[in-house]
DNA sequence: GAGTGGTCTAGACCACTGT
DNA sequence: CAGTGGTCTAGACCACTCC
């Protein structure tokens, strides 16, 4: 015979059908933990580990001094590969056309005016990670830069660090200081001020639970995974150009790649 | 003045730190939780809750009866865009050649013969999630197949469910047994016996954390996140020939796209 | 059978939010 | 201030693994 599932377990199945079924709608507050403890007939420790599955299921959230809610579907960031292409061809319009639009009110839609925009540039030396990334020996000295991009208060949409070589970059001075941030045109653009044209670029996709620096940064609660991107840019003589350690939030962002196919005869 | 930590997030800090450091090894066993509950001079229940945290971070791992275990990093099975090509191109081998070797053995370097496979095919009809991205009418008949591969008595790679248009592939009667899985040559050969060449590909990947039903499949706990893609096949005429949802644990899988970007001048 | 982690209880007190 | 969820305790018993 079956062993019994545990009551916590019991708990959440049946929270989780009245969800599905729209019994409690999104947003709504459900009753007091004290006063559903009772109706299911547990002690309060037992129904709050029910609530806690269903928390870190995403399906539940809990307001200290509140109450707990039924999670809203929320509003995702789409991100497109197609991105990689427009950037590439806006690096070479002229200043003013660079000027007029980011990469970030690319993937949201959102005016120029409406983001908060923050970045720290700081010299470092490659780790094993990085040097195996980049190809070059452990040690060799990287310009690394982070970037914050939010809309008004809200939590930022992603956490951005990025690498380059600083021997490359080191030709053009204006490369190495955060306070010409936002750079109109972007990194392809401040590439191709010492020459460099991106080939290609990898994108490798993890997801991971987040540290609790990620959790307070992107203000997600536990339970909420990170999609983890590292994007390689890889210039015309197969040389690594950048490399940028990319964190979104699981339940906000969509990362989407198109892979066109050669035809067939 | 800053607020004071809770107890379980102190102790929590101090094991991340002690991991972090080295001082406590990838698969080396802790001592039993009362002993450690008294080391740090918290209540029991206190303490498990500073080792939930933790595993919710994919940092420890909990076996019962055994102990509590520094969770070493895991192999990563690596899956690369380059597979739509390489799967297309394989459509058209002849019947020998395409019997040879499958998408998972590409994917994970295993020989065919190490791998189960299962397959399950179910006549369903549209919801209006599938009805929106086949662009047909809620309801519309498709043929729903559900695949399993796994290396062994090990965990499955992934959990894949594939949607086809029905009255598309009726015209091949074969493609409607799931007796005749795994089909050599795969779902692009599938749809080339009736006719179709799918012309791109779209993934679009997001994380969440794993429903009740994957995380027993996968042999995923509690807190580690999965990866969600959906693939998009969009044939020569624009229209979609195949819709899949594919589940991968995130603590196991990378996702790796390229994007070749146009040259300039 | 010894030792481990998993479940469950009863109850106290604290911290936060809105009125 | 009332009501909510968050933290913490002490202790009982169960389920699993291994010797």
């Amino acid at each position: 015979m079956r062993p019994m599932a545990p009551k916590y377990e019991r708990i959440a199945t049946r929270l989780r059908q009245m969800i599905r079924d729209g019994e409690l709608a999104p947003g709504q507050r459900l009753p007091a933990e004290t006063e559903l403890a009772a109706t299911f007939e547990v002690s309060l420790p037992t129904f709050r580990q029910a609530v806690k599955v269903l928390r870190s299921e995403g399906l539940l959230e809990a307001r200290h001094g509140v109450g707990t809610f039924v999670r809203p579907s929320r509003h995702r960031t789409q991100r497109h590969n197609s991105r990689h292409q427009w950037e590439k061809d806006r690096a070479r319009l002229p200043e003013e056309e660079r000027r007029k639009t980011g990469a970030t009110e690319y993937d949201t839609g959102l005016e120029i005016n409406d983001l908060a925009f923050w970045a720290k540039y700081t010299v470092t030396a490659a780790n094993s990670d990085l040097a195996a990334a980049f190809k070059v020996p452990v040690g060799t000295t990287l310009l690394q830069r982070d970037y914050r991009t939010r809309k008004g208060a809200d939590a930022p949409f992603g956490l951005s660090r990025s690498y380059l070589l600083y021997n490359l970059v080191k030709t053009n001075p204006d490369l190495l200081e955060d306070g010409r941030e936002p750079w109109p045109g972007g990194t392809q653009h401040q590439l191709l001020t010492v020459g460099v044209e991106v080939d290609a670029i990898i994108d490798t996709v993890t997801a991971r639970p987040p540290t609790i620096e990620e959790q307070t940064e992107l203000d997600i609660h536990t339970g909420i995974a990170v999609l983890v991107v590292r994007k390689t840019s890889i210039d015309t003589t197969g040389r690594v150009v950048e490399v940028a350690d990319i964190i979104w939030p699981g339940d906000r962002t969509e990362l989407i790649f198109e892979t066109k196919l050669e035809r067939w005869k």
